[in-house]
DNA sequence: AAATACAGTTTACATCCGTAAACAAAAGAT
DNA sequence: ATCTTTTGTTTACGGATGTAAACTGTATTT
């Protein structure tokens, strides 16, 4: 029962080039990411039509070829996605998760400063222990 | 084209029972279950028995009923559920990524000083600045 | 031993997703 | 104006997933 469109994983690739270049004709996209995967054109237009059906990317049709746009800012979708998959974990494990993402990940200066003050401000009213709900019934 | 078998949501919440209680029976998991989900108990059962084909449980058969047992850990799981996600983002926003869930996420204070920790220490060779590679081969 | 209850296995079915060919319409070239 | 190329749309198909009923074998009750 899905409540909410999401994006796969191979839709969220043609979303990072569009997001990055602001706005792109399918070639563009076919371009890069034939070089990028081993996709065929074909299956790229596919995955821009399937973009377009969910609402995530609109097509400019004032020309040809289209320009196609998104309709999520990239900042909006990798919450709504994050989000979504820490929804699902234990919350006892999400400082794990956290910390292991941490330290898996590249982070230039300026994001772990601003993540350590973003744990510096939740330090002051963070739990001692937050509690497994694993068992109980989710109120809602 | 999956190289690895993965966890879906509803599966990882059979094993989010199996994980906290150590081992269960599958009674156990659909009665916890259904208050938690509108599931039925057919569809519970289901899931058990895919998680048994993908080889993240095992039934000991011993006796009847079968005790249930995880054949991967919480945290491998989590590690590898997550890391699984920030692998498609792009890497100039896996800060900001991380920030967000720090803001949304309940988080111990022990927690807390750990991945403090954690990103002082990558603070040391943290570089200034990330670059998108959205638009660049992969090497590999 | 037969009837019943319980738990594990099979089968089912619609939708989503990865993957892509075939087809159609518009633009460019001759 | 017709041929060709480009680009957008339809159709296709197997496997994964959410969802669950039906079936079967074992254990319990009478």
């Amino acid at each position: 029962m899905k409540e909410v469109e999401t994006m796969s994983k191979a839709e969220w690739q043609v979303m990072r080039i569009i997001w990055t270049l602001g706005q792109a004709t399918s070639n563009q996209v076919i371009d890069i990411l034939e070089k990028k995967t081993d996709w065929k054109a074909a299956t790229i237009k596919t995955l821009i039509i399937r973009l377009q059906k969910k609402e995530f990317l609109k097509a400019d049709e004032a020309n040809r070829p289209y320009i196609y746009q998104p309709l999520i800012a990239e900042d909006s979708a990798i919450h709504q996605s994050v989000n979504n998959l820490f929804d699902d974990l234990c919350c006892m494990k999400k400082g794990l998760a956290i910390n292991d993402l941490v330290e898996n990940s590249e982070i230039s200066q300026k994001d772990i400063a601003q993540i350590i003050q973003t744990l510096t401000d939740k330090a002051k009213s963070a739990p001692e222990v937050v509690d497994c709900n694993c068992l109980e019934a989710d109120l809602k």
